[in-house]
RNA sequence: GUGGGUGUAGUUCAAUUGGCAGAGCACCGGAUUGUGGUUCCGGGCGUUGUGGGUUCAAGUCCCAUCUCCCACCCCA
């Protein structure tokens, strides 16, 4: 085989796109119900926005971002992930000005340089809402609502939802000061990874799978115990808004996100089923980003997920989303005169929206009617020597075994009462 | 980026200590020329992922490389 796909990315077969169709539609379904707008950006933008976005040391930028220069040398990157991209073109086109709050809901693929695995591709499909303009925590459960809605929608039951709240600025500034202070005399135990983390993101350390660093780290101090009592009561909000919205949380102190700009609110969804690459969706709130990107200070909060590790769960649950294509009708012609009127109907009727196949390289009339059978048609209609002397098609009802005579001017109509 | 596994027909899988590359399913055609599904018959030279090497002989052994899978990592 002369050209392959590249590394960790995989086509949609036609076998596949109903399902994938039928997911999407599902989420647009969702988030246009309640209130967002769909808006689609380029796959690559400026390097920058993702390197200044998600922090220059994060491992999405430093090892996993596709990064080029196009003909002119402008640093492009393809999207690692869809909120940077969004709230650019909020900011650039006055998007603001629309109203006080802005809702947006994206779909579309991503890019990250990772070693593929289950659930985990270099190219994979996201989706993702945004709401911007709001500090109100009820927004913060609107959001996770949102998906739990898109989740319910789907069928899926064993999704777990976990959030914790990394405050504000200031909070999260005092917090990692008293993680360092803690990590630092351990310093000597920890694992070469952990020891960086230590000088760059001390919260890393918080999931490090090394058990001597998980042992250390049990006893750290805990995110929530730093919040101040602005960020404690946002937080208590949050989760008393999605108590009235029958959702059900864990709370787990030690959720860090990957992208710098979080603040407050941090979530995750999780199937336990699924292996290693078991987050389904996660988001949170990011009050600074829109200003840092240059807008006026705004608050906002979004989620995103991946349809991969949807379709996955889907699968282990044994959901299925789609019905497999079925045309309508297969016309079976036999004989030059036939093919005249046949042709002409066949395409009348595809002009009318009626899915009707055909095959001009099967003449005898038994491989016509294999054909028929197998393309699963509800209907053959049929033209032959009879049929064109008298003006009318055989609709024979596969299924059935049943057959009628209609003139041929009638076979729309029949069509579309049936 | 690290470690482990894997790769044979469209697909799911066989192939003895190295000894002629096969089967089910799918697909195509046919069974007296205008009636399908069931049945029967016929149809397979495929760079054994790729490139080297060992050997009289390699799907099988060795090396390299790629893919996918699993874990680490990272995340959605």
């Amino acid at each position: 085989m002369e050209y392959k796909i590249p590394r960790g990315t995989f086509d949609i077969l036609p076998a596949d796109s109903a399902k994938w169709q039928q997911v999407m539609s599902a989420f647009r379904e969702t988030a246009q119900a309640f209130g967002y707008a769909e808006i689609t950006t380029p796959v690559f933008e400026q390097a920058e926005l993702f390197e200044r976005s998600s922090g220059e040391s994060s491992d999405v930028v430093q090892k996993e971002m596709y990064r080029f220069q196009d003909r002119k040398g402008r640093w492009l990157a393809l999207r690692p992930e869809g909120t940077a991209p969004v709230v650019r073109s909020y900011v650039e086109n006055h998007l603001e000005a629309q109203g006080r709050l802005t809702k947006l809901y994206y779909i579309g693929p991503m890019f990250r340089y990772d070693r593929p695995q289950a659930g985990r591709y270099r190219q994979f499909y996201q989706y993702g809402a945004e709401c911007i303009g709001s500090h109100h925590p009820y927004y913060d459960a609107e959001i996770i609502a949102l998906q739990v809605a898109f989740l319910r929608k789907l069928g899926l039951q064993k999704i777990e939802l976990e959030i914790n709240s990394v405050g504000c600025p200031n909070c999260s500034k005092i917090y990692d000061e008293a993680l360092e202070n803690y990590f630092e005399p351990h310093k000597e135990e920890l694992c070469g990874d952990c020891r960086t983390r230590l000088q760059t993101k001390p919260r890393r350390l918080l999931d490090c799978k090394v058990p001597s660093c998980k042992a250390i780290a049990k006893g750290a101090p805990v995110m929530t115990d730093y919040l101040d009592s602005d960020c404690r009561e946002h937080f208590e909000q949050v989760k008393s808004y999605l108590d009235k919205m029958d959702i059900s949380y864990k709370v787990n102190p030690r959720i860090v996100r990957g992208l710098d700009y979080y603040t407050h609110t941090a979530f995750e969804f999780l199937n336990p089923a699924l292996g290693a690459q078991n987050a389904i969706g996660g988001g949170g709130r990011y009050d600074g980003l829109i200003a840092q990107i240059g807008g006026k200070d705004t608050p906002a909060v979004g989620i995103a997920g991946g349809f991969e590790r949807l379709l996955l769960s889907l699968e282990q649950e044994g959901i299925t989303v789609s019905r497999p294509y079925r045309p309508q009708a297969y016309l079976v012609l036999l004989g030059e005169a036939a093919r005249e009127s046949g042709i002409r109907l066949l395409g009348q009727l595809r002009l009318s929206g009626f899915s009707v196949q055909h095959d001009p390289e099967k003449d005898s009339f038994k491989a016509q009617l294999k054909a028929a059978d197998s393309s699963q048609a509800r209907f053959a209609l049929i033209i032959g020597e009879d049929e064109v002397k008298a003006g009318t098609v055989t609709i024979k009802d596969l299924a059935a075994g049943t057959q009628m005579s209609l003139p041929i001017g009638g076979v729309a109509q029949f069509l579309a009462l049936s």
